[in-house]
DNA sequence: AAAAAATTACGAAAGTTTTCGTAGGAATAC
DNA sequence: GTATTCCTACGAAAACTTTCGTAATTTTTT
């Protein structure tokens, strides 16, 4: 039987990478570059280009990334969905700090934390939805 | 003025430790060694006791933990918050893989899991709560 | 009292992640 | 057309994390 190619989870620099993909489609390594250096406070120290190339073409390797070269440079773009990496990086925390109980990270995350009354609606809405389709 | 002393965010293993001391207060290397064990998947290779030693002693090193020595063996606890550090966990994740929101691993969190009647009570009450404390 | 078992200390190896320097080549500017 | 800039490739260093072997000491067992 042929073995499905196991793509990793990111790690946390892959992760910051991924989500300016993921926020502004695919694009080259001086956009992302220049992107993570602008999240950046002006304490932290600026990544070098070659930094974040190298680690585009690590995830490249393992199958984070996928690219197209179009004239001299190339364009990268995810090749795992957002959702599921979300879902998986939830996982490990859930387990690694919260006793495995994602209500207690909910919880947790809901209490310290300043939460617009709108993204209260949406959550309360989402559990009225869950409760609805679960229990009824 | 006199710097504090800056105690690092726990690594992975880190926190698994800290998850046994924070559930069952102080103890000894041996008991966390087997708790941590016990927790593994019988295909997970076991971890040796002087790799939980050692990493309790760099805990130790680093302001993680504390400990007072009774009779030959030592007794290690927590010497930083459970919340504290779940809240600073929050923080690293929501910035690496939610894009700074916390309401979307909230979503995210409650969308992906089965979290029971009685959680999702508990969810929906705190959510009130902050309401009512927040835009009366 | 000798052997076996359990404990701490510690250095170092092994593994992983992040950073960067250098080289080579292609486009652009002067 | 030569110099400068911009890009990729890649190896290796640096930094961080995890694992373990060995030694020294103390307690427990035989």
């Amino acid at each position: 039987m042929i073995q499905k190619k196991i793509i990793p989870t990111p790690t946390d620099s892959e992760l910051e990478i991924l989500q300016v993909l993921w926020q502004n489609g695919q694009q080259t390594v001086r956009f992302i570059n220049d992107a993570l250096n602008e999240k950046r406070g002006a304490d932290q120290k600026e990544i070098g280009y070659t930094t974040t190339l190298k680690l585009m073409q690590i995830m490249l390797e393992k199958g984070l990334l996928e690219r197209d070269i179009i004239e001299r440079s190339h364009i990268y773009r995810p090749a795992i969905h957002e959702k599921i990496t979300q879902e998986q990086v939830l996982r490990t925390v859930v387990n690694n700090a919260f006793n495995g109980s994602a209500s207690n990270l909910v919880l947790r995350a809901l209490g310290s934390n300043n939460t617009s009354r709108e993204e209260l609606e949406k959550i309360k809405k989402l559990i009225t939805e869950i409760e609805k389709n679960t229990y009824k």
